[in-house]
DNA sequence: GTAGTCACG
DNA sequence: ACGTACGTGACTACA
């Protein structure tokens, strides 16, 4: 039997809008609904199978109902301009799927649903009606069955009803089911149903006499006599409301049913709208819609060595070249140029090393090259900042930080105009992540020879944007010199005592295991300390501890609330301890345990395309927050030493940030308090209130230092309060008395915002961009934030570049000299070196030179410099 | 997969 | 009245 499934667009419109968190894509679009509607239509696509399908809207404008009925829908609220929004887009990407959208004035899609629902059955057909609202439970029949997509668990399960399981669930059938709505009334829809009778009433009325009519004539037989009051006083009501709450279902709908034959919905124009939407999980969906592009033909594959020796001889003679390597499910590499586009995959006498030889002699005759991440794949392209190559990855990320990922297909839509199929297109089962294994090589080759056909066209095009905004000497002269000496201390690694964590481990469990034993026995039983909901609900419901509330799901437990009520509770002191132990234990002793590899060494991965402001960041053990501020998780950096023969050379900014302030605004109070004082905070303090230097208190001292940082920070009263466990209007009092004492800063905070907000991005001294699009918001949170990071961003992003600037002098000088020491860690305003103890004084002197030699301040830039046999001892 | 928490600058 | 410090990454619990 023919399946023909009807869907109520807005419905599921609205179900998806408040089921799926808001988001939007990266134009600013809100998506979440069409989102959630697309899942709820593909998860019916795949379970029904339809032969015919439809999706009915309501049309903005007043149906009958309105007219027998003024208040009709009356109280409901408008809708959100967030879901508004997003109806024309589910509209558009409908029709894009060639899926029949259909609409009619004066009548609703419950309407349009009831007649094609009843035109479909008489047709023999069986029919399933898609719908969030349960008055379609009216259309209930053993051929027409009506689906509630549900959230549970984050997942969307749809229930299913026909008449049987209508009668089942409210004892009526689903005719009668119309008799109960318009005697209960209906809120939402505004039908008033009968006053004083509810749902039980309502049911049991309509269960004994099957309808409205036949109660009211036999009305002396209701049993509760203040139902059957009700009933004859306003059976005029009753009427009007059954009338409003009947589906209409002889709508005049001028549609054949086939007219909404299911045809392929997986068009390239749907396709197009997805990307655009930026619903990437979906695209798998997709894969046999062909984005092929004209130049594809050119695409080949070589297995045959001396094909391959012809291809790479004439590869020398090319002007540039796009390359791409690629890994599994066998090695290979794609190599662009001119009209060429070739992947020669390892086979044979074409070895791994035959073709990395190949790469590295396109290098060798300076053949100019253009990849993504150079800093990936140099461990076999051996390649430094004198070859040419162009990193792609590294130039779209300073063209738009903010982005999550560079993938050659955004690449190529960004800077290309060029749609081009992603890799989740070419791979449909391979999940993000996971490595192809068994791929058939006409989607490797198509995989491997768009990666360097985008990346060999999309120099050029990134070049002169770059150029264009003024960064191709953040580019040229920061970046991409950096992403050698990056590499180079990824490669490096640092030395970590594999025993001697084992034994801080051991140490740390031994401590856990007493706590654990006396936070049970506090608490009267056992549960997960380290789950916020239990321990809340311990805190504040069963020891009925002061303060509760916070968060969305429940109370807040973060160490902030925490600390106010340790001084008075003992179990308190040992649930934040217990956390510091488990924390250090779980992140450190036991998560970096599982990095050492050869030589006891732990080599991190350092990304450079990742923050929003320029700086780096660590993963894999992530090596830039490894304890420092408390003693017991200072301990680890004990376990993190030099090789043999080596020393520890920690070279650290002193308030880099703070200097760049002092610079940028060209405060001369700033300025001075930084030629003069060795203490700024003290300094700070001084002026601000009002009392000479060294009569400054640690509480003055103190506060002034957090209003550094909040400076810094992008500063408001109320985070400054926080910081500082003093009211707001303290905090207020603060802030103006330090813009008193430093005019010029406060001119130049709100210069950074005023002209990021005339750009729309902030900028550094070197020409970084970070743009803000939250300065344009309608919301004032966010703009709010916005101006926030714009404050920050210069300077945080300034003293990235400075650093990242001093990196790349210092690596190169090493070089030069030959010295043996190496940059093992950057900690954004600290390097560590390891340096060979005759190498020592060299390696303290050239860090400090190139350090504060990296940027000229009107400010000294300030270097501290010390040596040790671990880390805990240099720093 | 998200929320909460906490480690760093 | 809103409900906030800037930038990251890893881990645990839980849906």
């Amino acid at each position: 039997m023919d399946r023909f499934v009807l869907i109520d667009g807005h419905s599921i419109l609205n179900r998806a809008f408040y089921g799926v968190p808001l988001f939007s894509n990266s134009e600013g679009t809100h998506t979440n609904a069409v989102f959630g509607f697309l899942n709820i239509l593909f998860k019916i696509i795949d379970e029904q199978q339809p032969d015919y399908l439809a999706v009915a809207f309501d049309v903005h404008q007043p149906t009958f109902r309105h007219e027998m009925y003024a208040d009709y829908k009356g109280t409901r609220k408008p809708m959100l301009p967030e879901l508004r929004e997003q109806v024309p887009l589910i509209q558009t990407l409908l029709q894009k799927m060639n899926i029949t959208i259909v609409t009619l004035p004066g009548y609703e899609a419950d309407d349009i649903i009831g007649t094609l629902s009843l035109k479909g059955e008489q047709e023999g057909l069986e029919v399933f009606v898609i719908s969030g609202d349960r008055d379609l439970l009216q259309l209930a029949s053993d051929k027409v069955t009506i689906c509630i997509p549900k959230t549970k668990k984050g997942q969307t399960v749809v229930e299913h009803y026909n008449a049987e399981d209508v009668q089942e669930l409210y004892k009526v059938t689903p005719k009668e089911f119309i008799d109960v709505k318009a005697l209960m009334g209906d809120s939402s829809d505004n039908i008033p149903g009968v006053p004083g009778i509810g749902e039980k009433g309502a049911t049991a009325i309509i269960a004994q006499f099957g309808s409205i009519e036949n109660a009211y004539e036999n009305a002396e037989q209701i049993a509760n006599t203040r139902n059957k009051n009700a009933l004859l006083e306003h059976y005029d009501l009753a009427k009007l409301s059954k009338t409003l709450a009947t589906i209409n279902r002889y709508s005049p709908v001028d549609l054949e049913i086939e007219a909404c034959v299911f045809q392929d919905i997986y068009t390239p124009e749907a396709l197009e709208m997805i990307k655009q939407l930026e619903f990437k999980s979906m695209l798998p969906r997709f894969s046999n819609v062909s984005t092929e592009n004209e130049f594809e033909k050119n695409f080949r594959l070589i297995s045959d060595f001396s094909e391959a020796q012809q291809f790479f001889a004439e590869a020398l003679t090319a002007s540039e070249a796009g390359i791409f390597i690629n890994e599994t499910p066998g090695f290979g590499v794609a190599v662009s140029f001119g009209e060429k586009n070739c992947l020669i995959l390892e086979n044979g006498q074409i070895t791994k090393e035959y073709l990395t030889g190949q790469l590295r002699s396109l290098i060798e005759h300076r053949i100019p090259l253009s990849i993504m991440d150079i800093k990936e794949y140099n461990a076999l392209l051996t390649a430094d900042e004198n070859d040419d190559i162009f990193d792609v990855s590294l130039a779209a990320y300073l063209l738009n930080p903010l982005q999550k990922t560079y993938e050659y297909d955004d690449i190529a839509k960004d800077y290309l105009g060029l749609a081009v199929p992603s890799r989740a297109e070419i791979f449909p089962k391979v999940k993000k992540g996971e490595t192809p294994s068994e791929e058939i090589p006409e989607n490797v080759l198509r995989y491997a020879c768009y990666h360097s056909y985008v990346v060999k066209n999309a120099k050029t095009a990134l070049l002169e944007k770059l150029k264009a905004e003024q960064m191709d000497s953040v580019y040229r002269d920061i970046e991409l010199p950096l992403a050698y000496a990056l590499y180079d201390m990824e490669q490096a690694g640092i030395r970590v005592e594999a025993e001697q964590l084992k034994a801080y481990g051991d140490r740390l469990q031994t401590g856990i295991d007493a706590l654990e034993k006396e936070i049970y026995e506090d608490a009267g039983h056992s549960f997960k300390i380290n789950s916020p909901k239990q321990l809340g609900e311990i805190l504040f419901g069963e020891m009925n501890l002061p303060g509760g509330k916070k968060t969305k799901t429940g109370y807040s437990t973060s160490a902030a609330v925490l600390e106010k009520l340790e001084p008075d509770y003992p179990f308190v002191r040992k649930i934040l301890e217990y956390r510091q132990l488990t924390k250090l234990k779980s992140t450190y002793a036991d998560g970096l345990a599982v990095y050492i590899g050869q030589e006891q060494r732990i080599h991190g991965k350092f990304h450079q395309t990742i923050t929003a402001t320029g700086r780096i960041s660590s993963t894999e053990p992530n090596l830039q927050n490894i304890p420092v501020r408390m003693p017991l998780g200072r301990e680890i950096r004990k376990v993190f030493v030099p090789k043999e023969g080596c020393v520890f050379v920690d070279a650290d900014y002193s308030q880099i940030e703070l200097r760049l302030l002092a610079h940028l605004s060209d405060d001369k109070n700033l300025i001075q308090a930084y030629r003069n004082s060795k203490d700024i905070h003290a300094a700070t303090a001084s002026l601000v209130f009002h009392t000479p230097i060294e009569q400054v208190t640690q509480q003055q001292r103190r506060n002034a230092k957090a209003v550094n940082f909040g400076i810094v920070y992008g500063i408001s009263s109320f985070g400054l309060s926080q910081g500082l466990s003093i009211s707001r209007k303290e905090a207020e009092q603060y802030i103006n008395d330090y813009f008193k004492s430093y005019p010029a800063i406060k001119e130049y905070l709100d210069r950074s915002v005023r002209e990021a907000k005339e750009r729309g991005y902030s900028v550094t001294m070197f020409g970084r961009r970070r743009p803000i699009p939250e300065l344009s918001s309608g919301n004032f949170m966010q703009r709010q934030f916005g101006e926030r990071v714009a404050m920050n961003a210069p300077i945080q992003g300034a003293a990235a570049d400075i650093m990242k600037i001093a990196m790349i002098r210092v690596a190169r000088e090493l070089k030069e000299k030959n010295l043996k020491s190496k940059i093992v860690l950057q900690v954004h305003d600290e390097l560590l070196v390891e340096a060979y103890k005759d190498e020592v004084e060299t390696v303290k002197e050239l860090l400090v030179r190139n350090m504060s030699g990296a940027a000229d301040l009107q400010v000294p830039l300030e270097v501290s410099v010390e040596t040790g046999a671990n880390w805990d001892e240099a720093h």
